[in-house]
Parts: C-alpha cells; sequence; structure tokens
DNA sequence: CTATTTGTTTATCC
DNA sequence: AGGATAAACAAATA
C-alpha cells in the first residue's frame, strides 16, 4: 500500500507518542519483520526511551529517541501505522506496540513482506538534520528543491535504456514512487510506460520532470494529510475500477505488465515512440 | 480453487 | 555492463 504519501501519512499516525516514554514493548519475535533486526534488541533498545521526533524519507520511516536510539520502519506492501489504548492486546498481525502513558503505537503488517530496524547513533543528512545511521547518503527526494532538473537529468542520462516506468521504480533514482505514483506521473506526462529516457524529446523530458514535482507534492497535499483521495482528473480515481476510463480521452484504460508490475495507461494519450 | 496485490531482493538469462 | 524476467517472501480479497 505505502508510496511516500501513504508513508508520510502513516508517519503522523504516530505523533500522539512524542515526548512520551516506552514503558512497555509488546514484539511478536518470531515475525518475519525482525528478519534484520531481532525483536529482542528492538526491545532491549526502546525500552525506557522518550520519543523526540518522526521523520520520513521515501518509503522509509525513522523515529528518534532519546540516547540516540533510532527506530527505523518499511512498511513493505501491507504495513500500518496507527495508536491504540495503552492496555490494548496485540492482534494476530499487530507485530509491534509501543506502550505509552498515554497511548500504544502499533505496527500491523498481515503479509510481513515490511521490516523494523533499531539502533544507536546518529549521522546528518545533506542539509545538516538529523538522520539514523543507515539514511547516510540517500538521495534527493522527488518533492524536495534538492530534485531539481540537474538531478533530473543526471537520473534519465545514467539509464539511457531503461523503460521508464521500471526507472521511476527505482528507489535510488526516485524514492518513494511506488506503482500507482508511476503510473499517474507517466499518464500525466502523456508519456508510454514502456519508452526510455533515450526516445524522449526535450519537451517531453520536461513533462516528465514536471509530472513527478507535481504527482509527488499534490499527492503529499491530498492523501499524505489525510487520506483524501485526489481529484476526479487524477489516473488514481479511476484505474482501479473495472470498465474504467481515462479522465482525459474517456477511453477504456489498459492494464498491462511493464517492468514487473501491473501498469495502468491510456493508449490514446500515451503514445509510444517506437 | 484460482488469480491478484500500492514492495524489495536475488538469481538467471540475454 | 546494463537490462529484463521470474521467483520468493505472506495473507487477504475477488
Amino acid at each position: 500500500m505505502p508510496e511516500l504519501a501513504e508513508v508520510e501519512y502513516f508517519r503522523k499516525q504516530w505523533d500522539p507518542g512524542l515526548g512520551e516514554r516506552v514503558h512497555k514493548v509488546r514484539a511478536r519475535a518470531q515475525a518475519r519483520i525482525f528478519r534484520e533486526s531481532a525483536a529482542q534488541s528492538v526491545i532491549q533498545l526502546l525500552n525506557g526511551r522518550e520519543m523526540r521526533s518522526s521523520h520520513a524519507h521515501g518509503k522509509q520511516l525513522a523515529f528518534r529517541f532519546s540516547e540516540e536510539t533510532w527506530l527505523g520502519i518499511h512498511l513493505g506492501m501491507s504495513g500500518r501505522l496507527y495508536t491504540g489504548a495503552p492496555e490494548m492486546v496485540p492482534g494476530k498481525h499487530e507485530h509491534l506496540v509501543l506502550v505509552m502513558d498515554s497511548v500504544a503505537l502499533v505496527y500491523s503488517d498481515y503479509r510481513k513482506f515490511g521490516k523494523v530496524l533499531a539502533a544507536r547513533g546518529t549521522a546528518r543528512d545533506a542539509t545538516g538534520r538529523k538522520v539514523p545511521p543507515w539514511w547516510e547518503g540517500l538521495p534527493p527526494q522527488p518533492q524536495e528543491g534538492a530534485f531539481d532538473k540537474a538531478r533530473f537529468r543526471e537520473i534519465l542520462r545514467q539509464h539511457p535504456g531503461r523503460r521508464l516506468k521500471a526507472l521511476l521504480l527505482d528507489q535510488d533514482a526516485f524514492p518513494g514512487i511506488g506503482n500507482w505514483m508511476a503510473d499517474e506521473i507517466l499518464w500525466q506526462a502523456r508519456i508510454h510506460p514502456a519508452d526510455r529516457p533515450g526516445d524522449l524529446s526535450s519537451h517531453k523530458r520536461n513533462k516528465l520532470f514536471e509530472a513527478t514535482k507535481d504527482v509527488s507534492r499534490e499527492a503529499l497535499r491530498y492523501i499524505g494529510k489525510d487520506w483524501t483521495d485526489p481529484p476526479e482528473s487524477w489516473l488514481f480515481r479511476h484505474r482501479w475500477k473495472k470498465g474504467g476510463t481515462c479522465p482525459a480521452s474517456g477511453k477504456p484504460l489498459v492494464h498491462e505488465t511493464i517492468g514487473g508490475r501491473t501498469t495502468c495507461f491510456c493508449p490514446a494519450v500515451q503514445k509510444p515512440k517506437h
């Protein structure tokens, strides 16, 4: 489920825990989400720590606690964050619960493709902001100013022969972009998902850059804020309906596997170069 | 019962 | 080398 907008939404769900201390950690220790940091070490590191701040980068989340302690979370395909009452009893898919004074912070993930990391120590990002040690050297996010035309051109130059659908899903290039956002960007730019950077006119390259910025920022404004759906003019509102039609051309939408993922596009509006 | 899924990693082949 | 593809992970939903 989560791409950068949904990740930002889930980040805020744990805000009620800011300034509170972890009194108890309830962990489903055998769950696959603890494959990198064992449940035992997560428990040991977080117990007694106060939550100070939270951060998102692409599809990654980081929660900073007292004494330079970090909890990292990747939500995978089905991960969700929410809060419950401190006395809640974790259900089948609620693998990690941080019990605080007034609230319990819950990580639920029924498919268990997500993961958690816990460690101590602090690094700095490009702007001098404190980040967890494993966030050193992360690429700029598409919604940020640092993701500018020069950065965009660099990405295209590095991958002249890659299909754009696959390139947009590359987290080293477009951190936070996932399946539906990639389709939305290509549709808004009127570019066929199997086209390659080398196929694009300079006009299309500009359209792709603008659509990348617009979709990222607008998705954060709608979904990232309170999970409001984007407007009817977006592909988003039509892509999962059976018999869905393109809001621009009115023609039926098509679903094909491109770049290894189900891709929704409008052939009438997104013509391939070759 | 079968097919599908908004993510990532690894192996394999071209 | 760079890119495409399939499989694996797991469980709900149609």
